[in-house]
DNA sequence: TTTTTTGCAAAACCTTTGCAGTTGG
DNA sequence: CCAACTGCAAAGGTTTTGCAAAAAA
C-alpha cells in the first residue's frame, strides 16, 4: 500500500469505462480484475481487501486483490485511505464525499466535500506551506459527542 | 495500541516523577518499566517499541513492552502517534512540540506547537463541532518541497 | 504469601512476495 | 506464442495473547 497517488486520479463513469481504463493503462483485463472493478463500483463505501475478497466469491485471492488494488490505484482508478487503526479501505474515484474527520474515540467518521475543508486547507498553507489532504489521513479529533463526554 | 488516551495527560517532570506515578497508580516498579521509562525519558524523539526494545539490551522483550507502553500509556504519562505507515511511535508527554504535519509524499514530518495550530482547530470546529488533535494521527498533505514538484 | 508482572512462544492481523501454472492479446 | 497475470502458500512486519515461572509488595 503505497502513501501518494502515483497517477492523477481518472474518474470513470461507470464500469465500462474502468475496464477501459484499464485496457489503455496498458494492463490486461483478465477475470479477477473485472470482478474487482466490479465489486468496487457497486460499493457503496470503502472497503477493505478482505470485505472485496468476500464479494469475490472465492473468484480471486487476497495476494491478487492487493496486487491488483495496487495496480488500479497506479492508473488512478481508485484509492485508499486509513480511518483510524485497522486495514485500509479502497473507494473508487468519485465515491461519495472526499475528506474525512475521524473520532478518536468512537471510531465515527464524517465525510465531506473537499471544498468545505478548503478554508481549513488554506489556513495550513498559509502558516506551514503544507498542501493538506485529508483524503488518505482524516482529520482526527474528538466528534461533538465525544467532545462533550469526559473525554480530554 | 488504543486510539484515545484514557487518563488525562500527565507531564511527569523527570523520571523519578514517572516513577511516582506508576508507584501511585496502583502499578508495581519493575525493573522491566524502570528501564523502559528510562528509555522514554532518555529519548529525543518518538520512538517504535522495537527501537526501545533494543535500547533495553535484552533485559525485557516486545510483548511486556507493548504491555508496559499501554499501560504507561493508561496512566497518561506517554501517548503514541502514527506518522504515516509503519509501527507507532511512543514519546513521553512533554517531548518536544505535540503536533504534527506529514508529507504524504516524501515522508518528512513537522513537528509544532499546539498553539500554532489553534487557529487551523478554531476553523475545524466551527465548520464541523470536530476538536481536531494532531498528535496522534498527523496533518497529512504535501510539504512544501513535494508540493513544488510533479506530484499532485 | 498473594497478586502482579515477566519472558517466551505462539498466534493474530494486515500486507507482500516467490513461484509454477494459466490466460489474455 | 509469450509476456502478463493468477492462485497458492509462505513469509514479513507489527501487535496481542496464553501460560507457567519470577518478582514486587
Amino acid at each position: 500500500m503505497t502513501v501518494a497517488p502515483p497517477a492523477p486520479p481518472v474518474e470513470a463513469a461507470d464500469l465500462e469505462a474502468a475496464i477501459a481504463a484499464v485496457r489503455d493503462g496498458g494492463l490486461r483485463v483478465t477475470t479477477a480484475r473485472r470482478l474487482l472493478l466490479e465489486a468496487l463500483w457497486d460499493a457503496r463505501e470503502p472497503l477493505s481487501a478482505e470485505e472485496l475478497v468476500e464479494r469475490l466469491e472465492s473468484r480471486s485471492d487476497v495476494g491478487s486483490v492487493y496486487r491488483n488494488l495496487e495496480a488500479l490505484e497506479r492508473l488512478g482508478l481508485i484509492r485508499h485511505m486509513h480511518l483510524g487503526h485497522g486495514p485500509g479501505l479502497y473507494a473508487r474515484i468519485g465515491l461519495g464525499p472526499l475528506e474525512y474527520l475521524l473520532c478518536d474515540s468512537c471510531g465515527a467518521h464524517l465525510a465531506v466535500e473537499p471544498s468545505e475543508l478548503d478554508p481549513v486547507r488554506e489556513e495550513i498553507r498559509e502558516r506551514f506551506g503544507y498542501e493538506a489532504r485529508f483524503g488518505h489521513f482524516p482529520i482526527a479529533g474528538l466528534c461533538p459527542r465525544c467532545a462533550e463526554g469526559v473525554n480530554a
